[in-house]
DNA sequence: ACACTATAGTTTCATCTGAAACTATTTGCA
DNA sequence: TGCAAATAGTTTCAGATGAAACTATAGTGT
């Protein structure tokens, strides 16, 4: 499903302590304000520059900006939103279909549907071909709730996106791509 | 202590429900693989696209793989892992030094400074001009794990990283920045 | 029809999490 | 000095989390 014609990762990615040439330090150090974009070359670990740990506080801070969206005026949870944005667009969707589009858990999921329900935001019924399923679609209420939660959701990441330039988006898009599936094959 | 010239952020994002012209997407879906680098013209939300969301799973995905490294083999989660990566090159720190450098909960680091005491790998000593503070640094034990779990680490972010070219990384690093400040201003 | 395997979804359990309240100490100021 | 406010760190509590076990249904081969 995922990258057909991924690019060869060449021999020093996979050594366990790769080391590099001093001289391409200091000449990395003059470009800009970035650093740690090169090589590393120190054994050495910059929490501050260490790309796991940027991602994650990045992806937090965005994650409980994102959240004072929907938790505060409509108590839900980042699953049951997920959750919600997901079957939305595609009513009918089974829980492990929602499994598969979001990447979370099918335990969490699964608590999310139930809190959904009883909250009376989507409904569920069983599938008649196949009785271990059950089809998902929002809700009168879970369709307002989406309706408002969307747009503000959207203009949140516009709000993040407007610091860089639409060439910068698109750079951003494709290194994100790159990465994911450089995370993908661990 | 962060972001000290940040950039303008034109009026439209700050509007709830931005809307774009039309035209301009017919020609940004020719560009290349990337999708929704432009202005977002639709309110609908397609999760998979969605920066947030994006951010979230590929921050997930990394951070297990390196969990993977120090969960096992030390028995280390990712809290503690933190605490020791910020003390080790940084002995005498106080715990709210530790919380301000990894941007972790208050309570998270007291447990996992707990933690690593009780497992030897970090002391515990009180500062002498003020009860309140304690100095953390690495003990033998703990700089033992610490030499071992760094190169694993980056190593594992080099083969991250080891997709993008040393351009792709500048500019990872420019916008991983860019977002980061403009998450920051929420 | 029967047994075996796979899948959908739920429950259990042990752990992790963070907001709020709390203790102890220091600092600011009248 | 002495008292109010701030700070360092811990505890409490209520909920979120995910691995593993479980239930129920469907598919597959004999």
């Amino acid at each position: 499903m995922v990258g057909i014609g991924m690019p060869i990762c060449s021999s020093f990615c996979l050594s366990p302590a790769p080391t590099f040439k001093e001289s391409e330090l200091t000449a990395a150090e003059t470009a800009n304000v970035a650093t740690r974009t090169d090589p590393a070359p120190q054994s050495e670990l910059d929490l501050e520059h260490f790309l796991p740990y940027r991602l994650s506080v990045l992806s937090n801070l965005v994650s409980s900006a994102i959240a004072s969206i929907y938790a505060e005026r409509y108590a839900l949870g980042m699953t049951e939103w997920r959750v919600l944005a997901v079957i939305g667009p595609s009513p009918g969707l089974t829980a492990s279909e929602v499994v598969e589009r979001t990447a979370m858990d099918k335990v969490a999921v699964s608590r999310a549907v139930d809190r959904l329900v009883k909250s009376e935001r989507i409904s569920r019924r069983e599938d008649s071909n196949d009785r271990r399923r059950s089809r998902l679609r929002l809700t009168r209420q879970g369709r307002a709730v989406y309706a408002q939660v969307v747009p503000a959701a959207l203009a949140l990441e516009q709000r993040l996106l407007c610091s860089l330039s639409p060439a910068d988006r698109q750079e951003l898009d494709r290194l994100l791509d790159l990465l994911g599936e450089a995370a993908h094959r661990l």
